[in-house]
DNA sequence: GACAAGAGATACGTC
DNA sequence: GACGTATCTCTTGTCA
């Protein structure tokens, strides 16, 4: 006996999509996808399977338990699209037609329905299909119970218990529901756990077996999973409960009601030529058969809704939070769009009167070196501002500009912005070369808050408890079909732009005191501000890079590599995708089980980093390769092949872009691309460096690097006697201290005890652990602690400064470098010892490597002044941290040397002499 | 269901 | 320790 039950609703849906693009629509403007694709699939299953007994189960109208339970179940469910809805009364009629009964019982759902009735056909000795493609039904599949899933192009799968472990991964049929809990199932609202999909939810399963057992064990769970399964520990649990189909459903299977019968083909054959439904009227063959009795419902009636609503009734439902924030709509606020040349002139001239103006830039991209002005907005009073805009075409654009450049390159009229840099670039292009003291509302926030976010809309929100107009409001939401800026029509774009520039204003209000209060005025206004100027040189000026060597170097590699390639393969045995570290690890640990104990990652995959590796070299050919291989392809894809595409059509050169408000330190940052991680270290490394060269071949590549910069200011701030002394001796500070380690004279330092000290030393400027140490060394950890130990008997004073750092951050919250910048370290006093070591660490690092970026900071301000006062032509071009490079003019070489190494030396007196080594030549890797 | 975009993880370059 | 980038893998949203 085979039973099939039909989930009405998820083939209707099914049908419905199917059709969507290309809608079936009978002449009376019907849409009867839903119905043919309904027919078409029962017919299907009566011919091929041919079942003895069938009953479709429909949802019935209504809130279902799971709705009283979980009021977004009903509120995130879309609407049923109006064809489904007109369908359904019909395709009821033609189920009515075929003799078959329909099963609905309310107050739960199809699935519910199917469920119970299976439990119960099967122990009536049926074999029951559950026709359908929702993946939930899995969890009822039984040695007599299939799913019986439709997929496309005509074609069934039949899944049995084994099919349904194989398809999830799972060892029970019951953990289905786990697996649906955790990973949610968008078709039937079921919210699962964010952020985890299948694979996720298959593994957690793997390792915990059920959510239950999962979520008394998070503590195992690690990273952005972690938080993620303690955060929705309650939606998951819940999710659970949706997923649970019931099997308790208060109806009874009758076998009789359900046996298969002759469909009623007079009453078919009506409905049908309403619906024009002509193939299916012409596959009904042989005479009328007399009317059947119209099937009786089988489903009881369900439980009286009554009080037990009031079982499910769901919490207090949560109050909408309405947002506090004002906004321009309910802020008064005069903006003004300026638009003839008379009011330009007269504005122009207004803000040349005032001591201060805000002002911002609209553009039709995000490079400041390539986007066109669509707009300028300015303010000098709060609540008013003015916004200017700006024609595509070039000279038109100039012209409109020059009303404004009077005031903008005026040396003593303050300019306020966000993210002043990209708007100097930006009007550069145009002529304008801003000059005059600046105040930058984002580099204001990073001083203040080095850690928290600076975007605009961010500090209104914080600050001015202001809501600012989103941009997505403007140009849409992000992706492909955003507009660009010029798109934008007048009206909104002035609106827009000109609280920009008031909010801008606003902002510089806030923080100019809290500067001050800080104590930090003279770090933002003589360090920080002017640099922008610098730094708008420098990215404005680009570097050159030598892109035929280039090529000729990414043939080769890319050749090699394929070699490499192929030999890895053959080596392993199997080909996969060595770029993908999880199959690597596969390969090397389950394929080839190289190695015994295997480290994982925090994923589970095996860890196939390069330490790793290299320990494993000897074991293995490929892993020498694979080595070999990695290190090739890192330098072809982010160097050598990605260079190239960066360089400005316009220019010929590249243009990074310096960041002066991301890192916690203070340091500034380089991205597109990152020029402070070019190769150096490796041979194959430095042949990048050899491309990047001076502008023209009357020019020279100059590079000036300051001498342990860090390790001289940690003796400066520390006091430490020995240290100092070593400094102003001007011995080899490494093996100095090697010697004061193993405390034997320096001419009996080996490499490898100079070699250990240096690590040491970087060690304690980085602010690494004593594990840290001892990993980076591959060394046992007693003899890393030995080492450290060893290393603050030879510098006491180091130990106190340390200890002192830690005291000040302890009782002030804080660190703070040479020039003021603060750190906040407010892990200092966490009870996670993990936590607060990583805090203490900082404490230690921070005005080390905060003092030295302050140092280069001041050094290139006042390099850039003087390249200004003298007239020259060469150009600062590069910053690595603590090295400086510069493209110079011929016969400005030794002018050049002069004042670089004088301003880098001089920019700071400390208790030990700054020294800064130069070179020069055809290309950075001379320069060294 | 197929596809694209986004987020996370891993690895690795520099200081 | 800090940073940015490339790549793979997995999740999520969109369009059917």
């Amino acid at each position: 006996m085979k039973l099939f039950l039909i989930d009405a609703y998820a083939l209707i849906y099914r049908s419905y999509y199917a059709f969507l693009k290309n809608p079936r629509i009978n002449s009376k403007g019907m849409n009867t996808s839903a119905i043919f694709g309904f027919i078409n699939s029962l017919e299907d299953v009566l011919k091929r399977e041919n079942p003895t007994h069938i009953a479709v189960a429909f949802d019935p109208k209504g809130p279902t338990f799971r709705h009283e339970a979980y009021e977004l179940y009903k509120a995130q469910r879309e609407e049923t699209p109006e064809v489904i809805r007109q369908s359904v009364p019909i395709i009821k009629d033609i189920i009515e037609a075929y003799n078959i009964p329909i099963l609905e019982v309310p107050r739960f759902e199809a699935d519910d329905v199917i469920g119970t009735v299976s439990k119960q056909a099967e122990k009536e000795g049926f074999e029951v299909y559950m026709m359908t493609p929702d993946k939930d039904y899995g969890q009822l599949v039984s040695e007599h119970i299939f799913m019986y899933r439709p997929k496309f192009g005509g074609d069934y799968e039949v899944m049995g218990v084994k099919e349904v472990l194989n398809k999830y991964s799972l060892t029970s049929v019951d953990q289905v529901i786990d697996l649906l809990g955790l990973m949610g199932d968008s078709s039937d609202n079921i919210p699962g756990c964010p952020g985890v999909g299948e694979k996720t939810a298959q593994k957690l399963l793997e390792e915990y077996g059920s959510i239950e057992n999962l979520l008394e064990n998070t503590d195992k769970l690690k990273g952005a999973l972690q938080k993620r399964v303690t955060e929705n520990a309650e939606q998951i649990r819940f999710s659970k409960f949706l997923a649970t189909i019931k099997t308790d459903v208060p109806i009874q299977f009758d076998a009789m009601k359900c046996v298969r019968e002759k469909p009623n083909e007079t009453r078919l054959t009506e409905i049908y030529t309403e619906l024009e439904f002509r193939t299916f009227i012409n596959k009904m063959t042989g005479e009328e058969k007399k009317p059947a009795p119209a099937p009786q419902k089988v489903a009881a009636k369900g439980p009286v809704q009554g009080n037990l609503f009031d079982l499910f009734a769901p919490e207090e439902p949560s109050v909408p939070k309405y947002s506090t924030l004002a906004s321009l709509k309910t802020t008064l606020h005069i903006y003004k769009t300026v638009d003839s040349k008379e009011e330009m002139a007269k504005l122009g001239r207004f803000l040349e009167d005032q001591d201060f103006f805000a002002f911002d830039t609209e553009t039709d991209g995000i490079d400041p070196l390539t986007a066109g002005l669509v707009g300028m907005s300015f303010a000098v009073k709060e609540n008013e501002a003015w916004y200017v805009p700006v024609p595509a075409d070039k000279e038109e654009a100039a012209k409109i500009v020059a009303h404004f450049s009077p005031a903008l390159q005026n040396r003593k009229l303050q300019k306020i912005g966000q993210n002043i840099k990209f708007d100097i670039i930006v009007l550069r292009k145009y002529g304008v070369r801003v000059a005059g003291p600046l105040f930058d509302t984002m580099i204001a926030h990073y001083l203040l808050n080095p850690e928290l976010r600076h975007g605009m809309d961010y500090l209104a929100e914080t600050y001015l408890k202001y809501k600012p107009v989103p941009i997505s409001q403007l140009i849409g939401p992000k992706g492909k079909n955003q507009l660009c800026m010029r798109d934008v029509p007048l009206a909104q774009i002035a609106e827009y732009a000109a609280e920009d520039a008031d909010v801008t204003l606003k902002l510089k209000n806030f923080f100019a005191p809290e500067l001050k209060k800080a104590g930090i005025e003279s770090l933002f206004f003589d360090i920080e501000m002017p640099l922008i100027y610098v730094l708008v040189e420098m990215e404005a000026t680009g570097v050159k890079l030598d892109t035929v060597a280039l090529k000729q170097s990414s043939e080769e590699l890319t050749a090699a590599l394929n070699n490499l390639e192929k030999e890895i393969y053959e080596l392993a045995g199997v080909k996969f995708n060595i770029n993908s570290s999880k199959q690597v690890g596969e390969v090397l640990f389950e394929h080839l089980k190289i190695e015994e104990k295997a480290k994982k990652t925090k994923t589970g995959s095996y860890s196939t980093s390069e330490d790793i590796l290299e320990k494993m070299r000897s074991k293995h050919p490929v892993v020498g390769k694979l080595l070999e291989y990695r290190g090739l392809k890192k330098l072809l894809s982010t160097y050598i092949d990605a260079l190239p595409e960066l360089i400005n059509p316009e220019t010929g050169k590249i243009h990074t872009s310096f960041n002066q408000t991301v890192t916690a330190t203070g340091r500034l940052s380089s991205t597109n691309p990152n020029l402070q991680n070019i190769p150096i270290r490796d041979e194959l490394g430095r042949e990048i460096r050899k491309a990047f060269i001076p502008d023209n071949e009357d020019c020279t590549f100059f590079s000036a690097d300051y001498s342990q910069i860090e390790l001289r200011i940690m003796a400066h701030l520390s006091q430490d006697e020995h240290m100092i002394e070593a400094f102003r001796s001007g011995a080899d500070i490494h093996s100095a201290t090697a010697a004061k380690i193993y405390g034997i004279p320096v001419e009996e330092v080996t490499g490898d005890m100079r070699r250990k000290a240096k690590t040491a030393n970087f060690g304690i400027i980085y602010g690494i652990s004593v594990f840290g140490l001892a990993e980076r060394l591959n060394i046992p950890r007693a003899e890393s602690k030995e080492l450290i130990e060893g290393y603050f008997k030879s510098y006491p004073g180091i130990r106190d400064y340390m200890d002192e750092s830690i005291r000040i951050a302890k009782e002030k919250g804080y660190v703070e470098t040479i020039f003021k910048r603060k750190r906040y370290l407010p892990d200092i006093n966490s009870h996670n010892a993990i936590v607060r070591g990583y805090a203490e660490r900082n404490a230690i690092n921070a005005p080390i490597q905060g003092s030295a970026a302050d140092i280069i900071k001041v050094a290139m301000v006042r390099i850039y002044n003087r390249f200004e006062e003298e007239g020259l032509k060469s150009k600062m071009i590069l910053q690595v941290h603590d090295e400086l490079n510069f493209n110079v003019c011929q016969d400005e070489q030794e002018k050049v040397r002069q004042i670089v190494l004088e301003e880098m030396e001089n920019a700071i007196q400390l208790q030990v002499p700054l020294i800064a080594d130069c070179g020069e030549g055809k290309n950075w890797l001379e320069a060294h």
